[in-house]
DNA sequence: ACCTAACCGAGACGGTACGTCGCGTCTTCCC
DNA sequence: GGGAAGACGCGACGTACCGTCTCGGTTAGGT
């Protein structure tokens, strides 16, 4: 897992196997200009150039940008900063706290080219929008913390989990869309929306 | 309304007056071939040549593909379906069925072809965001039915109901990202996840 | 003469007559442009930026870029130094003198370009040909001087004196055209070649 | 010779070669264009979509128009009518038959056309003008008949004999550039004039 | 004193061509 | 056969000018 878009069955072939350093040298050069550019300023050629690659051996392993991307995910190339809520034992607060974290990011200067960038990338290939979520906690942290709240009687058994997060993580996401700036209740305002 | 990108300042100017028939045609072709061709494969060459127009018409007035798509929602002329929540006095029905009916369009063909464009869309140009959550129904209709809802003692007053819509209609457009497949029961779970 | 491309006929009409200051403003502007960016980097849009004045104004009484040009050397506004050779009694020094002031003319700094430029623009409009040997002195002095010299009795009375005009300025063209530079002696080869 | 415009320095380099089959359809496609609509009617989208080419492989290895059409005359694509004079042991009778060979060429339907397009280009691009002078038969053919005349004692060997065929050419490049047509007599006159 | 045709400035319009960028494929040499 | 390099056909970009047309404003005869 991890090991690039193609993962290598052990059939036996000639010739030399695939080069290692090319590998991490395309997914870190991806990484970086992703980063810096932005995903719709990345190129298939930048990739090269900036990896000492030629291109051949990019479509050789990569079908698409995309799948670039997602693969920097898998990585944790990309959006090194996980957001996991806390548990000091009040849910509200805990959320209230982690979702301040988020839009507090999207918010700063070069958060929301981020966001921007993961949505666009999520366009192009599925599995980035999954990690688009995962990374901002919703799909594990998230659910854990919401079945924390759920033993400690603070929520109630029969909540969806996942569709709980979904609603947090997507009004993030359409914020971030619509370049709605949050001001400082807006976290709160969103936990209160979905708890009650 | 509809005025196009450029609003009118009514400072006096010599010279020919824009073409209304020129912006017509443009935001037409424009929304011609955005339902055909999906946002990606939308050019401004393309736009061109099917309004019978010279490129340079659409640059003098809008300065990329994002502002021309924001300009066709503005109009009316993307994403005629709008969907309103009906009231029937059950305010969890209600949700339900405007959900289903927005999750079976994303998922229906076309339809998260359609969305997909918009978010590409909104990742172009600011206000493509904001129609799009706004077609989606959340942002007057949606919440005229919260409020209805309050008014029936079905909601408390203090939920924040803006928020509310976000994380319904946020949902949704997480799911489209990831291109989650919704079975018949997410919208209902949905709306218990923020009902409660 | 010299009153623009158009000569105004006596044949009355209504209205305001054709501006003498928008004439003159664009000959000039024309005139401006065509010495500091040459005559193919001279656009229609910049003389009329460059005068202030509307295109349409240009098109009205203009044809061309070529004529316009052609107008600005009939007013003496381009390639305001004329060559015209001495007469010290020595037809071929004088000769030599004359052609040694072109070449050098030619081969200094923003020589070359005033006769490429003149040369395109001769491709764009006939008279600016004409125009052109005649600024050399080929035309009237050259001329002149030759016939001085057939009544000193230096030349012979049957040789063509156009033709020997002709031979000389067509020489220096080609050299121009093939931006050969001439070395100090090519002027006295030139003179020898053609008087023998 | 026909190397094109860059020529390959020995320089070991990895990848692709040049494509020799791409340089020679659109050296082909620029003769083509050249001839049937002159050469300020041709352009490189054209000339690409003549030659079915990407505009990128002929501005990888051409800088200009002008450049593509001087590798045209280098190649002996244009302008296949060479002129050579004859030497029948009368050196005047020659000369005039050559003269009265060009000026007629230049004056019948097409070829002041391409006089004119050959000047364009050699504003365009220096070797242009050499390769035009050449083609008319100046620099080698003429300079041969000319050792000729000079070894049968009919011109004086202090004759500068390059000079001799510049005033000839020049004078023919003039005609054309004023667009004077030619009277029967004016090859006549004009060996006339250099000759004595 | 109007009327109205023609001038003027400004610049929008439908077009053509420009020169550049990036795509995904193909070709070459080297390891 | 993998890999670096990069040429290739192609499509789209955003810009520059073309020559025409359309405005409101101005200027003179004509009535």
């Amino acid at each position: 897992m991890g090991d690039g878009y193609h993962v290598l069955v052990s059939e036996h072939r000639r010739g030399p196997v695939r080069s290692e350093a090319a590998r991490v040298a395309i997914l870190d050069a991806t990484a970086r200009l992703f980063e810096s550019r932005g995903y719709d300023h990345l190129t298939m050629e930048g990739i090269a150039a900036e990896a000492h690659v030629g291109k051949q051996t990019i479509y050789r392993w990569w079908p698409s940008k995309g799948a670039l991307v997602a693969d920097c995910l898998l990585e944790g190339l990309l959006f090194r900063q996980g957001f996991s809520p806390a548990d000091t034992g009040d849910l509200r607060a805990d959320l209230t706290a982690w979702l301040r974290g988020i839009l507090g990011f999207v918010d700063r200067e070069g958060g929301d080219t981020m966001v921007h960038s993961l949505i666009a990338a999520a366009g192009d290939h599925p599995s980035v929008g999954a990690r688009l979520s995962e990374q901002l906690g919703a799909n594990s942290l998230l659910h854990a913390r919401f079945e924390a709240a759920v033993a400690a009687g603070q929520l109630s058994p029969d909540r969806p989990l996942d569709e709980l997060g979904d609603a947090l993580v997507g009004a993030v996401v359409l914020r971030a869309l619509s370049r709605t700036p949050s001001d400082a209740a807006a976290a709160g305002r969103l936990v209160d929306a979905v708890l009650g």
